[in-house]
RNA sequence: GGGCGAUUAGCUCAGCUGGCUAGAGCGUCUCGUUUACACCGAGAAGGUCGUAGGUUCGAGUCCUACAUCGCCCACCA
């Protein structure tokens, strides 16, 4: 028989368990083809930073579901990886460059790619120790990296089919750019933060007479690029004035004046200046108007050449001066007080400067159709049905997707160019220029999105287009489970890929969880100083505690408020846990007990039927809330039962019946009972509390497997 | 402007398809413990389930308004 010591110390067992896991090979699937496989792709953690909490709650969940199906006998498969993370990664190695005082041109492209590719491995090997302290059980043999030469290849072949399909085209059209950063960004990449500004009524002489039209706007520094005003066609005040000319002041430019059914007469005066480049409003309308395009201000920020006299001057200074200027002139009609949404960038918080830029994009009308069709026709399920509402109200009304970066991090775009002109994408450099045989080619200096690569992570996985045999088996995957935040980001954009790549949606079901908030309810963020470290809770309370506190109060897409309070409540109730096991191996150990493995040879009493059924109702609850993805009530109806049921009573009861008694059977019946109850327990917790529960295991007697985390779950 | 969600005990939250005499953790109070667990046990107090209507034999749960808070999307310059 075995010690069992008198307290539970998780950081000694929690080590030790995990090693026996990995040593048994238990987190690598068998492949068999006449059952079908549970995979789940683990969404990649940004390469750039040691986890945080909410890694902790997709690891939490995703590692329920593979233990939960693993036990039921199906060869289940979690992917782990680690992604780049292009811009957010770029972004915190120039910190730490910065504090060594120095930038990336110091280094030059290729230097700071091998620099930032050390710091990325160095923290993919602290998050894998992280996630292993957190007791997932996936599939280590198959850890994937999206910038490893396989995983480029991929990516570049996908690229170069979009091409070759005309679904990828490069051209100039207005993109959102962040002068800081020094690149163009998505749509998505914009957040848009509330700005008490002002709301400027500026004067617009018109050519003929002594008259002049009044223009509101927000932006008066982008008048300079103003190509013409424009008011709504429905407008009476305006109606003469469509048609005439008026003198741009400052730049003494001869405008039109427009008549456009995207102007709201109600706003400002009813008449807008028109700054294609600037605007995309502005660009939309300069299009159907055919109106000439200025560009004023520059990818540094700053005033361009176009900009006259203020050529040079930050957009803020240009502001001022040139409202100083509009008023030596009188111009200023009125000054009022505003707020509206200024557009900032994602990553580092600057304003974004909308510009006319050369970029690559993808058509995303042609790859959203089959998107939309594939959630319309049930074969990607929204766990919760309101996310498919967002989901098809985003895929309505998608716009083309710009996903060239100007940075050095990334997977560079396959483009060649050659200096006769020719354009030449391919997956690997070529030699020589198809058309010219010309050895001079130049590649793109651009990278891609990181959402690009990673939206075709469930089957790049897999080195996908090769039909390797993981391929053929894993994919499509079973659950997507990742944080409602990337829907759009992430979720979307695979499920376009997934169809366009490989002609089947890349998951059936997508489970999304919420973000982890404080007490206060407020997002966790370094700079509040209110994160929780996973790493810490998990040495000061063990990974179980952590494990259970996040499952436990959170049900699905709603945010999920995390505080020590929590971890220690259910630190109680695994030492519970833990001394319910001691208290049967003292008993079987000190009263010579025979256990029998098979309660329906035992003469029950009245007690025992009862603790059975109740197991078996508790069995069955657990099963359906699993089924159903409402883990936090398949944790509350196993702390209830465990507690309460087989704790407080049970073994109250099974002391009684130890100790007042003579009679050996009636011992043994109790002990048998209460191992029966006590070892399945630990199979439906396991999945939950996987170190505590295996720990238990490893000590009880009699068991059937080598560990816990290969048991079958019990039937229902 | 459009959409989504929340509002349940002092605090933080569960309550899945309508049956609840409304639950948990923490906190508070009382009692208990030489025989698993002070990281303890037993128990108690504490809620007209945001407001007002409606559907129903029956509503915290469904419907309609309203209020407050929060979030997401959007080119109102």
């Amino acid at each position: 028989m075995k010690e069992i010591p008198k307290r539970y110390n998780p950081q000694e067992a929690e080590a030790n368990i995990y090693k026996l896991w990995q040593e048994n090979k238990f987190f690598t699937p068998e492949i068999k083809e006449n059952k079908k496989p549970f995979v789940i792709i683990m969404p990649p953690p940004n390469a750039n930073a040691p986890l945080h909490i909410g890694s902790a709650v997709f690891i939490t969940i995703e590692d329920i579901m593979i233990r939960y199906n693993r036990m039921k006998g199906i060869p289940s498969l979690w992917v782990p990886g680690a992604d780049h993370a292009g811009i957010a990664t770029q972004v915190v190695y120039e910190k730490e460059l910065k504090k060594q005082g120095k930038t990336k041109f110091d280094l030059g492209r290729e230097k700071f790619f091998k620099k930032t590719y050390e710091f990325t491995l160095k923290n993919i090997e602290k998050q894998e120790d992280q996630i292993k302290k957190l007791g997932a059980s996936c599939d280590w043999t198959r850890k994937r990296f999206t910038l490893e030469p396989d995983i480029s290849e991929s990516v570049y072949y996908t690229f170069k089919k979009l091409y070759n399909d005309g679904l990828i085209y490069r051209g100039d059209r207005i993109i959102n750019w962040c002068a800081s950063c020094g690149t163009a960004l998505s749509d998505l990449e914009v957040e848009h933060i509330d700005e008490k500004t002002n709301l400027w009524y500026i004067k617009y002489p018109l050519k003929e007479k002594n008259k002049s039209i009044v223009v509101a706007t927000t932006r008066p520094e982008t008048m300079l690029g103003d190509t013409a005003v424009a008011v709504n066609p429905k407008d009476e005040r305006c109606k003469d004035l469509i048609g005439k000319k008026v003198i741009l002041p400052l730049m003494n430019r001869e405008i039109p004046i427009i008549a456009d059914k995207n102007i709201d007469p109600e706003f400002g005066t009813g008449a807008v200046k028109i700054t294609p480049a600037h605007a995309e409003i502005d660009y939309k309308i300069s299009k159907e108007h055919d109106l000439q395009i200025i560009n004023v201000i520059g990818e540094d920020g700053k005033m361009t050449e176009q900009a006259g006299i203020y050529k040079g001057l930050t957009t803020k200074e240009a502001r001022k001066k040139i409202l100083e200027d509009l008023e030596k002139q009188n111009l200023i009609e009125k000054t009022e007080d505003y707020q509206h949404n200024l557009a900032t960038c994602e990553r580092c918080g600057s304003p974004i400067e909308p510009l006319i830029s050369k970029q690559w994009f993808i058509k995303t009308k042609p790859l959203a159709k089959p998107a939309i069709e594939a959630v319309k026709k049930g074969k990607i399920k929204f766990t919760l049905k309101k996310f498919e509402k967002i989901y098809y109200h985003w895929m309505n009304n998608i716009e083309d997707w710009c996903i060239s970066r100007q940075l050095w991090w990334g997977h560079r775009i396959p483009v060649w160019y050659c200096e006769c002109g020719e354009t030449i994408v391919d997956t690997k450099e070529p030699k020589e220029c198809p058309k010219c045989k010309s050895s001079k080619l130049k590649q793109d200096p651009d990278t891609l999105d990181t959402w690009f690569s990673s939206g075709q992570w469930p089957f790049n996985v897999f080195n996908w287009p090769k039909e390797t045999k993981d391929f053929k088996y894993f994919y499509p995957t079973t659950v997507m489970e990742t944080g409602w935040d990337i829907l759009f980001f992430w979720v979307a954009r695979m499920i376009m890929l997934g169809i366009y790549c490989t002609g089947k949606p890349p998951f059936k079901e997508v489970y999304l969880h919420g973000l982890v908030r404080d007490k206060q309810k407020r997002k966790m963020s370094k700079s509040k100083n209110n994160t929780i470290d996973p790493l810490s809770v998990i040495k000061n309370h063990g990974a179980d505690s952590l494990r259970m506190a996040l499952v436990f109060s959170s049900s699905q897409g709603r945010d999920i408020i995390a505080s020590e309070e929590k971890i220690i409540a259910q630190k109680r109730f695994v030492n519970k846990i833990w001394n319910a096991a001691r208290f049967f191996m003292q008993i079987i150990e000190g009263n010579n007990i025979k256990i029998e493995k098979d309660v329906k040879k035992l003469k029950l009493e009245k007690e025992d039927e009862w603790i059975l059924n109740e197991f078996k109702k508790t069995s069955k609850k657990v099963d359906q809330a699993l089924e159903k993805y409402n883990f936090h009530i398949a944790a509350e109806e196993l702390y209830d039962f465990f507690w309460y049921k087989l704790c407080a009573k049970t073994i109250e009861n099974v002391k009684d019946r130890i100790y007042n008694t003579e009679d050996q059977k009636e011992k043994n019946n109790a002990a048998s009972v209460l191992y029966f109850t006590l070892l399945n327990s630990l199979k439906l917790l396991h999945p939950f509390m996987p170190f505590i529960t295996e720990e238990i295991y490893q000590l009880l007697p009699e068991t059937n497997k080598k560990a816990l985390i290969i048991e079958e779950w019990p039937e229902k």
